[in-house]
DNA sequence: AATGCTCCAGCTGAGC
DNA sequence: GCTCAGCTGGAGCATT
């Protein structure tokens, strides 16, 4: 009787086109979902060991970051701090050295030379501030492995002997976590999430 | 007293109600509406007077954090930094204060001291780590003033006299910053959104 | 050399900008989450009353879409039905008049009489579909009054005696609509949310 | 008990538990982005093709809801609309059926019957409005290829011969629609976006 | 200027 | 009952 779409095989009708389409993308959803149940179930066993899955979800945010998304990260990270710290918010965290670089950007000629003001204890000039970028690979490497070294060791990580500001000091903590998360045969606790982080009054300290 | 009669106005009618009800939420939407432009004008306002929107917005954020997700936030912060710095990942950033905070939980009992292994170069121990909490509020205060005095003297963020892990570097910051904020009749550079960070090209990597 | 910035008023420093603009924003943030709370209480009152909110935030958003939202989201529904229709999944309800309308769009000039072919109980043309538009706003309101008569008389909403297609069809639905959702002094049950449609076997249709 | 080695080559240290499950969801995000990009693909086809995204978005969503989803889907749609009509707000489109069949869950036992009041120019109850479920399979199916058979005839989509009501009504436009979207050697305009059809209106789609 | 993409927050449904 | 994760809607941003 009627005839169907006959023999044209190449002219997709209307009807045709949205079947097919619409099959194409259920089925990709289908697929989608499906991979968005494994990453759930990794999640899930992450914590399950013991790990803590928001933070592990920011590794894989930092691992999967292109060099741009890094630097805007870093802006904005570093602004942030600038602005926190301008209203006095810091509350106990030091600004990152991303932030001081910034700061430095104009290298401030102005030189003035201050004399003992006998600031209370503070430790004068303990160190000299190594300036960005003079270390050799070699030496961070050295410095990675000492921070091992000293994990083993039973060193704290608050022993890291490098000053704030030079670039071994990461390498020296990374080297130190690197061994604490390997020596050991289970997840340390600081590792893990605070069972009921229930907060609250949450003690501040000389804060704001 | 009142017999149950009908012509009771008091009694709404199904449809009296939807169009009270629809009524009120439209005009409540609206005003909610009005007061997110006003937002949104204000981070216009400060992005053109060269602040960046997006590190206000943080400083927003945690200006209206409670106690408890401030302390949700930094175990979230100090995991992940443990995490990535475990995985070699730090790029340059050392732990923060809590991170280190946290792995000193157990206190370590273990004291190995570790004496001359000729790290090279490392500044052998420069100073005591000053145990956190073991400063008054007039010296916290005083390391602030200080850091006020130091920026309008001249002296730069990374000069900076206090080690990493004293808690008065921080406060030193916050007064480098504050008048660092002060001092210029302008907004610094530093403070402002790199132009167009629209990098992209930046170093591809293979990120499919 | 400068003390602090005492007497320039009309220079706002960075962090006076900074904190007046976060403090400005903190304080419309917190005016619009007042609001959006006021806004679920209304949702939670009409809940409480035997309203269904999803579908009364449907109204809502109908009450505040502009006049081109409205004809985007006619649009939409239109193609949808008709795409829908095409492969046959109406499951049920027939093509909505902006769908019928929108395929008329070219008149169809072609106008083969079909001959009698028997079709199994179809109601042979049963009324002559009424172009639209040719209704007097009198004629609307006569057709809306009726509606709201013939349900205070008692007459179901399925009794329409306008047939599809026919402007006043809505109209009398809307005047059936009004007058029983006036009379009853509370909420018809079939104006509330089925109390648990958790369903899942829902007498399966041939649809999925 | 174990002083601290650790023989078990079977029991992965923390920081390769973090190393292996951030990299394995860095793999499923991946593809997961890929498949994101399959399915983004396929909507830029569909509308390079004529048709429009939005509404076969709206058919990718129909076709995978579960019948609970459909069940609920349809509840909110019958309330809306019934909400809607008691506000006058119908704007055109007459209630649907579910919400008509919604309305007459109690069976409305009182009939009364209305005597004529000259109505003007009501269609005086044309049809009997067939009561739901009385069709067999067969008489749906024949009022389906009715539809086809009439559109391939050059009947207009309103001219369903089946009154507002008749289960059958829709069978037929589904009919109407599948026939016009396969005769057709192109994607009828009807069904395509109306304003904003920029890149290639039908231009030679020869490929594929 | 309009549009599409991406990100984020707020809301909703499940689960202990 | 509360929390939590997934998700949808909206806002910002880059693009054409």
């Amino acid at each position: 009787m009627i005839s169907k779409n006959s023999q044209t095989t190449d002219a997709p009708t209307a009807r045709e086109l949205i079947a097919s389409l619409s099959d194409r993308i259920v089925r990709l959803e289908e697929e989608k979902k499906s991979i968005a149940d494994d990453i759930k179930d990794a999640y899930a066993e992450a914590k399950s060991l013991g790990l803590d899955a928001k933070a592990l979800k920011v590794v894989v945010k930092r691992k999967m970051e292109s060099a741009s998304d890094a630097a805007k990260r870093k802006e904005t990270e570093a602004l942030s701090e600038i602005y926190l710290a301008s209203l006095g918010m810091l509350d106990g965290t030091p600004l990152g050295d991303s932030a001081r670089d910034r700061m430095e950007q104009p290298p401030a000629p102005a030189e003035d030379d201050r004399d003992d003001r006998g600031a209370s204890g503070a430790s004068e000039d303990p160190a000299p501030p190594p300036a960005r970028g003079v270390f050799t690979d070699e030496e961070m490497h050295a410095a990675r492995a000492r921070g091992a070294e000293d994990a083993t060791a039973g060193k704290r990580i608050i022993d890291n002997p490098f000053v704030a500001g030079d670039p071994r000091r990461a390498a020296w903590d990374e080297g130190h976590c690197q061994a604490k998360g390997s020596d050991g045969m289970d997840i340390p606790d600081s590792w893990r999430r605070a069972s009921k982080p229930k907060g609250g009054s949450a003690a501040g300290e000389g804060g704001q």
